[in-house]
RNA sequence: GGGGGCGUAGCUCAAUUGGUUAGAGUACCAGACUGUCGAUCUGGGUGUUGCGGGUUCGAGUCCCGUCGUCCCCGCCA
């Protein structure tokens, strides 16, 4: 037997036990005669001492040893003296002395200390697997398993079954850039790693299966974020019979049982209900961070005749005017103005209209001048102002305004610490559109090809198609997208409607898609389901900045795999294999994998 | 594809206006020390200032290019 206890588990009761302990040298003190080392497992830390006069032997071994060797002990529990009680450590009350020690691996001076927070990330990513020896990140892996595990549990009670998909499938032009694998059988064609299971998810429906979920992986060769790695982790769901409010259902009940098993306690259910058309025109995103207010507000009635030809113009063209109060922002320096007056014109406003009100009341703005007697007062009334606020104003098209005052809504949320950190606001947000525009003009769906449009809207779909709103939904957490997902269609008729709109040709749509539309005529079953980023929802329950950080082995901003040093080339016998002659010399040399 | 930040010792960082031998803490190495738990004390600098080029009497510092990493926009049905 290697160990009889792990090194989070000794305590007062183990007194007098003789016991054998593996693990990694954490600290060595040695004070020249006794020897104290800290040994570490993913349990947790026990103190070890040894003395000469208990073996001369271990202890001329133990001082040889150095930070994350690997080591094995043997000796008794002991109570440690009533002032040396460390109440830092879960086993401080013990320690453990020592008459044998061996050691069971050497370790080079690790890279960078692993008690440190402050090492750039990608030293980390190059040694993950000591970055991962890290209490922080054995915990991070630790949750991720306890909430998977949840999902699954909930899932299972829940009639759900498993059910596993292919990773070699076929690439779906649409969406996302796939992830292509050559064939070797089939010279010149290519297996697509799949951006979600969404139509082997749809096939069984078809197949009977009634209720299925997979804990998924999942891959989009595009750029990456701090949210966003190229292969992610999907709660895939889809069930039959049933409407979106079954899906609410029990998304809101795996949503509770997430958030309870990752130690915040219960939330009120259900969970909030926001039409898209609402976001956008409250909070100016399709994923609103609802811990906090500062809600937009639309002006163009307020100003419906005014002098200030800047929002007239806007009014004249359809446009509109829209402001939130950034409540307690009045002194904000104009450095910062200034920032935020760059960002909204990247957002594509003309420029950033503000009020900044001071703490006796008077307004401090440029634009004020222009406003009558009654547009002050309209303003003061409609937006609430008090002394100390700022107003911050976008004149444009719609959507552009909502979008800039969306964006400056979070800097100002932020600014102002009125985002709760501890606070966790889900909200389902529904009724998105069917359609959007294309940068070529054409229709796009905005979810996929096969989301149900909502049936009120159904006569629009030709005549109207951008103001037709699917049966599809999003679950948003502070502001995080943590999945979507919709109602299908299961009329094959529907389908190919959808498909002509799209102006997909008849013939590409058979070929893409035909497996589809085929299945659906032999007697698919009303269905719908939704897919969850688990990284993201890990991410949101640790209360962390980057999905790296939940993920064992993530890739960089440019995709690559620092400590394995993919993606590399490979030989020409291997190209030859696959039928791929490449036309460009190899980009790069080969990354080299840590030496040593 | 675009914008921005960072890159100096193993690690985290400092280095005045371009100035002489590039420092600090920590880690590491050696020695001392029998109750520490961020052990302590003494001694030791271990460096291609990411890389390449340029300007200059002189470059960590300025200029050009390049590479890496991070954040954001585009992109992500």
């Amino acid at each position: 037997m290697m160990r009889t206890h792990t090194c989070g588990e000794l305590r007062k009761e183990n007194i007098g036990v003789r016991v054998r302990l593996c693990g990694w040298v954490d600290t060595v003190r040695d004070h020249g005669g006794v020897i104290f080392i800290d040994l570490r497992d993913r349990y947790g830390l026990t103190q070890v001492i040894f003395d000469p006069r208990d073996s001369q032997e271990a202890w001329d071994l133990s001082q040889t040893t150095r930070g994350e060797y690997v080591i094995q002990v043997e000796g008794d529990v002991e109570a440690r003296p009533p002032e040396m009680e460390n109440e830092k450590l879960a086993t401080g009350a013990i320690e453990v002395r020592c008459d044998r020690i061996q050691i069971l691996n050497k370790s080079l001076t690790p890279p960078f200390p692993l008690d440190d927070k402050g090492v750039s990330e990608d030293l980390r990513l190059t040694y993950r697997y000591l970055d991962l020896r890290r209490p922080q990140m054995q915990e991070h892996m630790r949750k991720r398993h306890e909430i998977t595990q949840a999902v699954r549990r909930y899932l299972d009670q829940h009639q759900f079954t498993e059910v596993e998909t292919p990773i070699l499938t076929k690439s779906t032009p649409e969406g996302a850039r796939d992830y292509l694998v050559p064939s070797r059988v089939a010279p010149g064609a290519f297996y697509a790693l799949p951006q979600a299971p969404q139509q082997y998810k749809q096939l069984l429906m078809v197949a009977g299966s009634d209720r299925y979920y997979q804990i998924a992986r999942c891959f989009r060769d595009e750029d990456l974020r701090a949210d966003r790695q190229p292969e992610f982790t999907q709660i895939d769901v889809e069930m039959s019979f049933i409407t979106r409010e079954d899906i609410y259902e029990v998304i809101d009940g795996l949503c509770a049982e997430v958030m309870q098993i990752s130690g915040h306690g219960n939330i009120t259910l259900p969970i909030a209900r926001l039409s898209y058309e609402d976001a956008m025109n409250r909070f100016g995103t399709d994923r609103p961070d609802m811990r906090f207010g500062m809600e937009l507000v639309e002006l163009s009635e307020v100003f419906r005749d005014t002098g200030f030809n800047v929002f007239k113009k806007v009014l004249e063209a359809g446009g509109v005017v829209k402001a939130f109060n950034a409540r307690g922002l009045g002194a904000v320096p104009i450095r910062v103005m200034d920032e935020w007056t760059g960002l909204a014109q990247e957002a594509g406003l003309g420029g950033l209209a503000y009020i900044r009100v001071q703490e006796d009341g008077t307004w401090k703005s440029p634009i004020v001048k222009f406003f009558s007697d009654r547009e002050q007062a309209e303003l003061k009334e409609t937006l609430d102002i008090r002394p100390g606020d700022l107003i911050l104003f976008a004149a444009d098209k719609r959507p552009v305004a909502d979008g800039a005052l969306g964006r400056l809504r979070l800097l100002a949320g932020r600014a102002a610490g009125a985002i709760p950190e501890n606070k966790y606001s889900f909200v389902w947000v529904t009724d998105f559109p069917l359609f959007m525009r294309d940068e070529e003009g054409r229709l796009q769906s905005m979810h996929h090809p096969f989301t149900s449009p909502h049936p009120e809207d159904m006569d629009k779909l030709e005549s109207d198609p951008l103001s037709v709103r699917a049966l599809a939904y999003d679950i948003v957490l502070n502001g995080v997208e943590l999945g979507g997902g919709s109602i299908r269609i299961h009329d094959p008729d529907l389908q190919k409607r959808i498909f002509h709109l799209l102006g997909i040709p008849k013939e590409e749509a058979e070929d893409r898609f035909g497996h589809l539309t085929r299945a659906l005529a032999y007697g698919a079953p009303p269905h719908g389901g939704i897919a969850l980023g688990i990284d993201r929802v890990v991410m949101m329950m640790i209360g962390g900045r980057t999905i790296r950080d939940v993920i064992a082995f993530p890739k960089t901003q440019k995709a690559m795999d620092l400590m394995m040093g993919a993606p590399a080339p490979v030989d020409d016998r291997q190209l030859k294999d696959v039928h791929l002659k490449l036309t460009r010399p190899r980009g790069g040399e080969e990354k080299k994998p840590v030496d040593e």
